[in-house]
RNA sequence: GGGCGAUUAGCUCAGUUGGUUCAGAGCACCUCGUUUACACCGAGGGGGUCGGGGGUUCGAGCCCCUCAUCGCCCACCA
């Protein structure tokens, strides 16, 4: 044969080797990438739900699990606070899913208001164009244009974290529908006497030129001055002494005020001062509610920017006088000052007293200011005609709910967090001098405070309006509406009502299927703005509360415990952070470390454990995957009892996962899951029946490991849907009936705790083994003897696994000690491994005297107890029986040691 | 100023009505290891007087008092 034949015979054999390889495995299973790549398969399983409809929710004879979802500002972008909100949601709606339930989680973007305007305004300035000189209208277009073009980002964005909501029912709390409810409610309340129009003191923002309810307001502390400013009492040469962290507010005080019982100030009862540079006159009053101690002694009133000024200048009828503008600038009462900033008139007033002589001293002073939560501009009190609810008949049920438990709060330390606020409630400031948001409905036929009516539609306000003033050729064109709008959340406090049109048609199918909800999952920063004001709303118009559970998650913070932000950039971006690690992998993270209420320190490398853990199931499957089976093969003895331990032991976690999630404990359900399919299944279940290289697996043990896999992909599949549903589809093929997101989540069943607590003890023997090994420089690889002095009398039946894991050669049961042999104990069994070379006699003794010692330094413990009286008397009867125990084992313990040291 | 919560291993945290060896988990760390699913691995290991002090109890990480430190919320001291 030459060697060209050679060569061209050898080609034939190659290519039919290769032409039957390549049949082979058509012939049998899948084949499967060698590694899971998350972006390969997270859209594809994305897609496929949504196809399917899988997420859809409509009213139907199963019993309902729903979730509204926190709307997030409609123009805002995914921040990781929302990834952690949204991936612990997706976690309970999945779940639901596949426990039975008719799972419906609504999403839908709220319009922010305040924080919607402000952006418009901003993004106007860059086009020079400012928001006073456009209509009302005007503003709107471009606020919706605005609207149009970056609404709803936020909510493409969470679906690339796998978020499973309803999107057919994305609401925006600006919808027509929604709006009308608003309305509805606005009328109601207003009807009802509930809602009322009142000239108040409101936090004004100048930036903003609106007013803000007190939860819109941040106090931070600011080192500031204080100053001490004299007052010349009028016909007289003294001087009245005051001190003022502002004392550009002077231009508006209308008395001083000294305390009835400051012996210091008899003298000036009934006296007038001079305000410096105004050189108005004001009168010296006298109220108790200053305090002697602060300062001089001496207050200024300044009803028109102080809370307090305000309630002294009601009760001694003092004028009001108001020297700000809008936006902060004082307005002709502040004299030559007029149109400068209240902080450069600060400035110079101060300069101006001083040359003039009307300043005492000036001392440094740390006080809290008001700044605005949106704009971060400081907050001008200030007196002016707004529109406030009345909250007292509203707290009572929304208080009762809570604390009796009705509505819980996890963690439960919220609550009094919510019963604090809820009893110092005051009238809730609703109207905002804003134009993105509802406008509120009162129109206006006069220019008189109360000139107005209230009604849905500017059609049926024209009816009111004829019949309130009885003058029936009142038109339409008299008939101009409030200009205000309405705080944000007066819409979103009805949101788990609204959402399912509850407000409008209160009898729809929809709201009495889907309402109450179950669960809420938001942040506690809200917890005034939103989540107590729905819980009114609840009670208020559907006399039920809104849902069931609170769950407060914590603030994402970085590895220093800064919170995460854009303005020190320490917050990755969630979309990268998904397009590298998977969406799998990022939710695992997050989840991994964030009991509920903690703040959670991201660190990447939670991340990396999440895409390790997902690796690590791969692989799993990998292995299962690969497994040839022959149905004539016997089940070996080891795989037949870690097949009966790992149902025991998969139960044992499944009722632990039940527990967590009653609780609420999201993470400690993960980490059992996590511990279960790392420890339980790959490190001991896996490697106890896998079959030795190259050899076929049996049918029986080869169909239970699917079908564990299978249950591991189940409980998995709510932390980790993507991974979970990719392995899935490849262990079989799958209609889409199957499909896992709605597959039937596994049952509970009773278990056998003793199967579980022997399998500990053959883990504790197999754990000595492989210490002896490595003592005695044993490879795994090499077969050892293994020898057992059973005083238990425990039953063989684990051998098999001991044999199998240690490496052994048959376990063989002895009455006496074996020689040349190291040794330990589990329990007061004995084991022995003989060693071909000599022990180290000197070592093995001082192993066990070590022990030795433990033990009887353990029994000396329990004697102790056993030998008072008190103890035993006192202590319940189990608690000394098992002392007994402890003390009968650890001297039957103690006597093996001893033995073996002297036949050493 | 008032209230709430925290302080446990190098880090992040569990520890459920005081009682089984209760001082734990995950990560990190150290040692050894390619026994073909996985080095994103396996086996083994070290590490904490539970913030300090006092008290109650037969018994305290857990209950009480007190001090210290930190965090959060609320509040009109000019």
């Amino acid at each position: 044969m030459s060697y060209k034949k050679i060569w061209l015979n050898f080609n034939i054999l190659f290519i039919i080797v290769l032409l039957h390889t390549i049949e082979f495995k058509n012939y049998t299973k899948m084949q499967i990438p060698d590694k899971y790549i998350p972006k390969n398969v997270e859209d594809k399983w994305y897609d496929y739900w949504m196809n399917n409809g899988y997420f859809y929710s409509k009213p139907n004879e199963k019993e309902p699990y729903t979730i509204v979802i926190p709307p997030p500002n409609v123009t805002g972008v995914l921040h990781m606070g929302h990834m952690l909100n949204n991936t612990i949601q997706d976690v309970l709606i999945r779940r639901a899913r596949l426990k039975g339930y008719n799972a419906c989680w609504v999403p839908g973007t709220d319009h922010a208001s305040i924080a919607t305007e402000a952006k418009v305004v901003a993004k106007l300035a860059t086009e020079g164009i400012k928001k006073s000189d456009l209509t009302r209208e005007e503003f709107l277009q471009h606020a919706w244009d605005w609207t149009h073009k970056h609404g709803g980002i936020i909510l493409e964005q969470l679906k690339k974290l796998g978020a499973s909501c309803d999107w057919k029912r994305t609401k925006f709390t600006m919808d027509d529908d929604l709006n009308e409810a608003v309305k509805k409610v606005f009328v109601d309340l207003y009807n009802k006497g509930l809602i009322y129009r009142g000239y108040r003191m409101v936090n004004w923002d100048p930036e903003a030129k609106t007013t803000l309810s007190d939860e819109e307001v941040e106090y931070i502390e600011q080192q500031g001055k204080l100053y001490y400013l004299k007052y010349p009492i009028e016909n007289a040469t003294e001087f009245v002494t005051i001190a003022t962290t502002r004392p550009e507010t002077i231009l508006g005080d209308t008395a001083i005020c000294v305390n009835p019982n400051d012996e210091r100030f008899q003298h000036l009862k009934g006296k007038k001062v001079i305000v410096p540079l105004a050189n108005r006159v004001i009168p010296i009053i006298q109220d108790d509610y200053v305090d002697m101690e602060f300062g001089t002694g001496c207050l200024k009133i300044t009803p028109a920017h102080d809370p307090n000024d305000k309630i002294i200048g009601e009760k001694h009828n003092l004028e009001v006088i108001d020297i700000f503008n809008d936006d902060a600038t004082l307005n002709a009462h502040g004299l030559h000052y007029q149109g400068k900033d209240r902080f450069v008139v600060r400035t110079e007033i101060v300069d101006e007293l001083q040359q003039k002589g009307f300043i005492h001293k000036i001392e440094n002073y740390a006080n809290k200011v008001g700044i605005s939560e949106r704009t971060k501009a400081i907050i001008e009190p200030k007196v002016s005609v707004q529109w406030f609810l009345k909250m007292e008949e509203m707290v009572k049920p929304a208080l009762n709910s809570v604390l009796d438990g009705d509505i819980k709060f996890h963690p439960k330390r919220f609550v009094n967090t919510y019963k604090h606020w809820l009893e110092n409630f005051k009238d809730w400031n609703i109207s905002r001098q804003l134009w993105w948001g509802h406008q509120i409905p009162a129109y206006f036929y006069g220019t008189g405070i109360q000139d107005f009516v209230v009604a849905e539609s500017k059609e049926s306000a024209l009816k009111l309006a004829q019949e309130k003033t009885a003058n029936p050729s009142l038109s339409l064109s008299d008939l101009k509406q409030d200009n205000d709008a309405l705080d944000t959340w007066f819409s979103s406090w009805l949101w788990p009502i609204s959402v399912f049109d509850g407000i409008r048609n209160p009898e729809n199918e929809e709201i009495k299927y889907y309402y109450p909800t179950n669960d809420l999952v938001t942040a506690p920063d809200i917890i005034f703005f939103w989540v107590a004001r729905m819980i009114f709303a609840g009670y208020k118009f559907r006399n039920e509360k809104p849902f069931s559970n609170v769950y407060f998650t914590g603030i994402v913070r970085d590895h220093l415990r800064r919170k995460m932000s854009k303005q020190l950039g320490n917050s990755p971006d969630p979309l990268d952070l998904i397009a590298q690690h998977g969406a799998d992998g990022v939710r695992c993270g997050l989840l991994l470390s964030s009991a509920a209420g903690n703040d959670l320190l991201y660190d990447e490398e939670l991340v990396k454990q999440g895409t390790g853990f997902a690796n690590k199931i791969w692989n799993g499957f990998k292995l299962v995957h690969g497994w040839q089976t022959d149905a004539n093969l016997p089940q070996p003895e080891a795989a037949k009892m870690a097949v009966k331990w790992y149902e025991a032991r998969f139960q044992q976690v499944l009722t632990e996962v039940e527990k967590s999630f009653e609780q609420y404990r999201i993470s400690e359900a993960l980490m059992s899951i996590y511990k279960l399919l790392w420890d339980d299944f790959s490190s001991w279940y896996l490697e106890m029946i896998k079959p030795a290289y190259s050899e076929k697996m049996d049918q029986t043990t080869y169909n239970a490991s699917i079908c564990f896999f299978e249950d591991n992909l189940k409980i998995l599949h709510p932390f980790m849907p993507f991974l979970t549903e990719e392995i899935w589809q490849y262990i079989a093929q799958r209609t889409p009936e199957q499909a896992l997101i709605i597959a039937q989540y596994p049952v509970q069943k009773p278990f056998d705790q003793g199967l579980i607590d022997h399998f500990e003890i053959t883990k504790e023997i197999i754990s000595g083994i492989r210490t002896s090994r490595k003592e005695q420089n044993i490879a795994f690889k090499d077969k050892i003897d293994f020898y057992i002095i059973n005083n238990l009398n425990l039953s063989t039946e684990y051998d098999s696994v001991v044999q199998k894991m240690g490496n052994t050669n048959d376990v063989k049961y002895v009455n006496e000690k074996v020689n040349r042999a190291v040794s330990f104990r589990v329990k007061t069994n004995e084991y022995f491994i003989p060693l071909s070379a000599n022990i180290d006699i000197e070592a093995e003794k001082a192993k066990i005297q070590q022990e030795l010692i433990y033990q009887q330094g353990f029994l000396k413990s329990v004697r102790i107890k056993l030998n008072n009286e008190k103890f035993v008397s006192s202590a319940p009867e189990a608690v000394v029986a098992n002392e007994r125990n402890k003390e009968a084992d650890t001297l039957a313990k103690i006597e093996t040691l001893e033995n073996s040291l002297k036949s050493l």
